[in-house]
RNA sequence: GGCCCCAUCGUCUAGUGGUUAGGACACCAGGUUUUCAUCCUGGCAACGGGAGUUCGAUUCUCCCUGGGGCUACCA
């Protein structure tokens, strides 16, 4: 098994091109095969320089093991132009002289006539001689001569057989003028040159499918084994363009979602283990993954389920590698957390509430800064707090808390349910106070796990600053 | 217009010639000895329509409808 990925360099990754490089992927190392990646950089007015160090490093980012490559079609003209030749040569394509306008007002033509717009072939009439003679001289195009008459089958990895009828098929350009392939000739040539051996790519690409299958009879070649994965959608139906939002990967990343979330999000669109499982690592989904259970249909790219995984995969880090994560951002403003032997045990009570690591900053920063806190946050109705009864649960509190010896989170647990039923309060009315008290937010870590990071004397001077 | 592809809850999807049509996300309601989050329980919610095949079709066939794609010297 040999797959590659081949996009054209736009200067950013579409999602839909992650995914079917994913695909592509899975199915190469499933099979212990390789992955290899081209470039196709074959339209010169699209063409960005460092679109293809970008595309390498996105890569990278993604996990993908790159075996091979990249081949960069813009330095293989040499190669494309010799297979034009040798279609010319047997008759299978021919020079094309005529000019955009005359193309423009011959397709105006069908339309308004209500044909399909197809070129007339004009060209295929002019002998050998004059073909060579005005090469020398004139602008021109090398089209391929599409068989009249047959209908072509191919039976693709996802849809099964597929049938098309040649007739309404256009004499394809294969060489434009300025001597570049297009894609037709270009993917045709590398795909066999490069033994790939499955090509996996967007469903658009069916329509072309037949045109490809007869360059490669037309060379003489075995074509080489497809399968065209189902489009992303945008939320109206259409195919998910730029002009829907954010489709490029790397917002993704800019917004903070994991690797492991945007790859184990695109591989379930579209495609399932036919388990109940959704959570799934790159090594799981290699073993699992295969074509038969990709869907046929087109999936609306719909991110409500993107955010429910970034937490799945937030709480499934491991807590070293999380605090690795987090411990820079927050040292940023809160300098004392680098040298903090407690981060640990802080970024533990951060953990399986946060989404994105750039939320840590401000979910941890009552641990390095006495919190600003409104007096208005200390009641609460909903917990039966009235502000007149805190004077009295503060000081129920802090002397109880005082005469603590061992400041374990158990201990002070045992200490203020104690306390609280001793003196006819709702556990709430206790701890909604002091937790707000420790932290000056609505909502944190409950107030025991709160007060055992802060220890003993940090936790008693903010209570009772609170009521000073 | 022509050609091609597709069709199960709002979304991602499972599924079989006979099922209470399953799961997940989202949403709603409860619970989890304090909030938020997590977690748990429950609820809402789908086979586009019409013929045919069949004892029986969501499932097989055809038509319709709907959606999508392609129709460039772009990929």
């Amino acid at each position: 098994m040999r797959t590659r990925f081949a996009p054209s360099p736009t200067g950013y990754l579409h999602i839909g091109g992650l995914r079917t490089a994913l695909f592509s992927y899975l199915m190469a190392k499933k099979e212990k095969g390789t992955f290899y990646l081209r470039i196709e950089d074959t339209d010169r007015e699209r063409h960005i320089e460092e679109a293809i160090d970008h595309l390498k490093e996105m890569m990278d980012w993604a996990g993908f093991k790159i075996d091979d490559g990249p081949y960069i079609q813009s330095e293989r003209l040499e190669i494309y132009k010799e297979h034009a030749q040798k279609l010319m040569d047997s008759g299978k394509a021919y020079r094309c002289f005529c000019s955009k306008d005359r193309l423009d007002e011959m397709r105006k033509d069908q339309e308004k006539r209500k044909q399909a717009p197809m070129y007339d072939r004009t060209c295929v009439n002019l002998s050998k001689e004059e073909s060579e003679e005005r090469a020398k001289s004139e602008p021109h195009v090398i089209r391929f001569l599409v068989p009249r008459g047959e209908t072509v089958e191919f039976n693709d990895h996802i849809r099964g057989n597929v049938k098309f009828k040649t007739n309404t098929i256009d004499d394809q350009v294969l060489l434009k003028s300025d001597g570049f392939p297009t894609y037709h000739l270009a993917h045709i040539v590398d795909d066999h040159l490069m033994e790939t051996t499955l090509v996996i790519r967007g469903e658009e690409w069916l329509p072309s499918l037949p045109k490809h299958i007869l360059l490669f009879r037309a060379f003489g070649w075995e074509p080489v084994e497809y399968a065209h994965v189902p489009l992303l959608l945008s939320k109206g139906g259409g195919k998910l363009s730029k002009r829907d939002g954010d489709v490029s990967v790397e917002k993704y990343i800019e917004k903070g979602y994991l690797r492991e979330v945007i790859i184990n999000f695109i591989a379930m669109l579209g495609w399932n283990p036919g388990t109940e499982e959704e959570v799934f690592s790159m090594e799981e989904l290699i073993e699992k993954f295969s074509l038969e259970r990709v869907q046929k249909g087109g999936a609306i790219f719909d991110t409500a389920k993107l955010d429910w995984l970034q937490g799945q995969w937030m709480r499934k880090m491991p807590i070293e590698e999380f605090c690795n994560q987090i411990q820079p951002l927050v040292v940023e403003k809160y300098p004392d957390a680098n040298k903090d032997s407690d981060f640990f045990s802080k970024a533990t009570l951060i953990q399986e509430r946060i989404t994105f690591f750039s939320e840590a900053q401000d979910m941890m920063g009552y641990f390095y800064e006495t919190p600003k806190v409104e007096k208005s946050l200390l009641a609460s109705d909903k917990q039966k707090v009235k502000e007149e009864d805190l004077p009295k649960i503060f000081e129920i509190l802090i002397s109880e808390l005082e005469s603590m010896e061992n400041w374990t989170e158990e201990d002070i647990k045992t200490k203020l349910f104690e306390a609280a039923k001793a003196n006819e309060l709702k556990n709430g009315q206790l701890l909604w106070p002091m937790r707000a008290a420790l932290t000056g937010l609505p909502y944190s870590p409950g107030a025991f796990e709160v007060a055992t990071v802060l220890g003993k004397d940090e936790t008693l001077n903010r209570l009772k600053s609170v009521i000073g």
